[in-house]
DNA sequence: CAGGGTTATCGAAGCGCTTCAACTGGAAGG
DNA sequence: CCTTCCAGTTGAAGCGCTTCGATAACCCTG
């Protein structure tokens, strides 16, 4: 391996003035920085990893920490993960992936190595375990969604309580005066995952402040448990008009199911759906929805933890305003016979 | 930060004895390592990393290439990815990940600055530009995939070859005469992604030998990309009495179609998909599938990726061999009216 | 009980980089 | 013309760890 030292001597200056030429922390004649340039190019020079760390104290990576449940709808956290190694790559960082499984060891472990200089998680439970660690860490850290007591910590996430309300709303407008909601897996409210909570909320609250009635139901992602969900739902309320989907697993069987029961969207129901805009495009009904902003996630959490390595940012709640798309699963109400 | 030469100064050793008692390398009498032991928690020390990758020259940290694209299925990828970062672990290792984004530059860079010991690279392209990098650059790594020439690098994945054949076996047995393949989206193909030509070749050459019509005709991944093609394909072959599927997007749509043409599955119409489990349980018919060990390959990725980190591996093709679970999709062909 | 082999420990020399204090030569200011 | 200043450069001191060779204490064997 070719160290500086090396490129050093080819260039006829000192380390020093390599390592500054690198960082740009002094200034260099021009001259002299296209002559290291010029070797450092012609050497193949890299500067080693670690001994970069050692002597500066920061390794240039960031730990992301994913979950390992399957039950999470996995192309969303994927593509926050991708988005947080493009973004960070454009800081001149790279990402460490650690998976829940180490649990709140993992944060210690990376913040007492000093391998990573700051931490981004995912999945944030309203009480999570590894919270007090990161708080008296030091380390920057953001939280990709929010816990019960986001105080002294950094959150980015959906608003996803205006999500609710938004999602009501747009069908309270259209006349739906009976909603039902398919949401998330028993398993996710079991957890007190905040989003799961926070979008029923909003929808409840909303809900109420309209007059319109609303049956909440979680279901698991399969077919199977979609047509069970599905008609208890109309067991229980014959005149739902409207269904709100949080669940992206299920909304083609949703939309199968309400087919095959002659109901057509949105002539006779409507559905909005909470997901991805690619998952809302490729259904067999183009979906009303709310976008989960995935990359944009991503992206705003790697932001907001450079920021705070430079020390620029206090601690905030970072909520993305949902918007709804309309497309083709929504429309008014149908008269009632 | 606490330091090895404190522990070493409150357990009343020197810093190397203490090093030995973490590495194990030398042997250390019980009563000292016991005496280290205690201040190590006691302190709760951490050994740092950067100095550790600089001394040893080992950074302990796995890169794991990830592809940025989103027609490929992300679930795959993301198991696949979870995988490889809880093995590493178990390994004493970390992962890191990068995108495709940088293409051979990211291998140069992570190679060069010795970030990682050994590379982990998925979605491999038959002709990948960032394996001439990899074969000289004498790290160790693995392909999750296979490129047109697997010469002196080490490779994992499902025998797509034998997985397209085993369906057309099943199928062939149960007396379907009339198959058609619902591929992955055309990209893919032109992409010259190994895995989708090499099933492709196993369907068409056991076809061939069984003396089975196949339509293979590739399909995005939408709802109505599927409604298109079905109809297509039912056009070009009326006679088609099953299906295989390698795109898990459409799976769910295909099915909802074919019921929409009163098609029943399977006494109509057999179908058999090349998917993850979970997705097979979790359709409308528990579909009759060939699995896609994604945990699987990136547990032995990482296997055989620190076998040759230390020299214990030659260089390998290591094909999983498929296998196919009968569900509830396929069954005899009908009798022709 | 001398000689050889183990076992347990230590000291010191780096690993390749960053960074600080110090130095130099020339431009600017009085 | 001498001081002051600053841009440009350097040497040296670490950063916290691993590892090699040396040492000392011990146990065996003949």
């Amino acid at each position: 391996m070719v160290t500086l030292a090396e490129v050093a001597r080819h260039a006829g200056v000192s380390a020093s003035t390599v390592s500054y030429v690198l960082s740009g922390k002094r200034s260099i004649s021009a001259a002299t920085r296209e002559r290291v340039e010029q070797s450092i190019r012609e050497l193949g020079y890299h500067p080693n990893a670690g001994a970069r760390a050692l002597a500066s104290s920061k390794s240039n990576i960031i730990a992301l920490m994913m979950p390992l449940r399957t039950d999470m709808y996995m192309p969303v956290m994927m593509e926050i993960a991708l988005a947080v190694a493009t973004t960070a790559r454009a800081h001149d960082h790279d990402v460490l992936l650690l998976t829940g499984e180490e649990g709140p060891a993992a944060v210690r472990r990376v913040v007492g190595s000093g391998l990573a200089d700051a931490m981004i998680l995912m999945d944030v439970e309203l009480d999570d375990a590894r919270l007090p660690l990161l708080r008296e860490s030091e380390r920057p850290a953001v939280l990709i969604g929010i816990p019960a007591d986001p105080g002294g910590l950094t959150c980015v996430d959906l608003d996803f309580t205006a999500t609710g309300a938004l999602c009501v709303e747009h069908l309270a407008e259209l006349g739906h005066r009976d909603i039902a909601v398919v949401g998330e897996a028993a398993a996710v409210y079991e957890r007190h995952t905040g989003f799961a909570e926070r979008t029923r909320d909003g929808l409840r609250a909303r809900a109420a402040e309209l007059g319109v009635r609303l049956l909440h139901r979680p279901c698991e992602g399969s077919y199977a448990a979609m047509a069970g969900t599905l008609s208890r739902i109309l067991d229980e309320r014959p005149d739902t008009t409207a269904f709100i989907v949080q669940n992206e697993a299920v909304i083609d069987p949703l939309l199968s199911l309400l087919r095959q029961l002659g109901k057509a969207v949105p002539e006779d129901v409507s559905v909005v759906a909470i997901c991805p805009d690619q998952v809302a495009v490729q259904a067999s009904v183009r979906l009303t929805s709310v976008a989960i902003p995935a990359h944009e996630m991503g992206r705003r959490a790697v932001e907001l933890v450079m920021a705070k390595a430079r020390g620029e940012k206090d601690d905030l709640l970072d909520l993305l305003p949902p918007r709804l798309t309309v497309r083709a699963s929504s429309g008014p109400a149908p008269v009632p016979r």
